[in-house]
DNA sequence: AGGGTAGATTGACGTTCGTCGATACAGGAG
DNA sequence: CTCCTGTATCGACGAACGTCAATCTACCCT
């Protein structure tokens, strides 16, 4: 029994053991939100990003420069950037341009769109 | 210049375009709670598993069934085990026998905590 | 123009991930 | 006890990820 195609037990339930299969109801979020929000989710998913992502929250409205992510990162330049890449395609950051660096600031409402998800 | 280790132009930076490196100043959190959250959000970088949890939050205190999970999720039911393995080891859901069926519930406070590094 | 530096891109490597089929492990039904 | 069903684990495979050395591009300064 119990049907494994969506919901089983439609109604009755009332048996003692056989009560599989509630109701779960709405689905919540179709399936384009869930890869989206997930996208989100693994720009976090690591902890240099996070790291990267805290020092550039950090630092507030002026931003950071890239030369201030390396060295603290621990990683190299190069993965560095990658991770910024990575977090502002996300978007998660924003960079911008200031002669020869280049800085990143946090995009809030990205971030607040990711943390009521989590309702 | 820029000695690329740390922080640079230490004290002067005073010369128009050498105004590189801020003070980043707090360094957030360490290495080890950056792996902790990146876990977490780890779990949640997967349409499957997003989808999977808000089943699951949707039903609420009494919890899933595996067998409502199987179909919608749309993959099979070796996969969907393998997923909320993931949930229950990265502490978002807990996973309860009843009789022949698993039931999954949520774990409020651990949602909580990830959202609440996001803040 | 020439040199120097900050940052991004490329290519390669090993690791981890998502997926499924097959199989093993429960626990109820007869 | 023996079937049967729901769930978890195992093994394998292709794809994506994190990392670095090497290279390239953009920009400033002289």
């Amino acid at each position: 029994m119990a049907p494994r195609t969506s919901r089983s037990v439609p109604a009755g339930a009332s048996a003692p053991g056989v009560a599989c299969c509630a109701p779960v109801g709405s689905a919540a979020f179709d399936e384009s939100a869930a890869a989206e929000l997930a996208g989100g989710f693994q720009a976090l998913a690591d902890p240099v990003r996070l790291h990267l992502l805290s020092l550039i929250a950090a630092a507030g409205a002026p931003g950071v420069c890239v030369c201030d992510l390396v060295g603290p990162s621990g990683r190299s330049q190069p993965t560095v950037s990658h991770h910024l890449r990575i977090l502002r395609d996300a978007g998660l950051v924003i960079s911008e341009r200031r002669g020869t660096w280049a800085w990143y600031t946090v995009v809030p409402d990205r971030i607040a769109a990711l943390r009521s998800a989590l309702a």
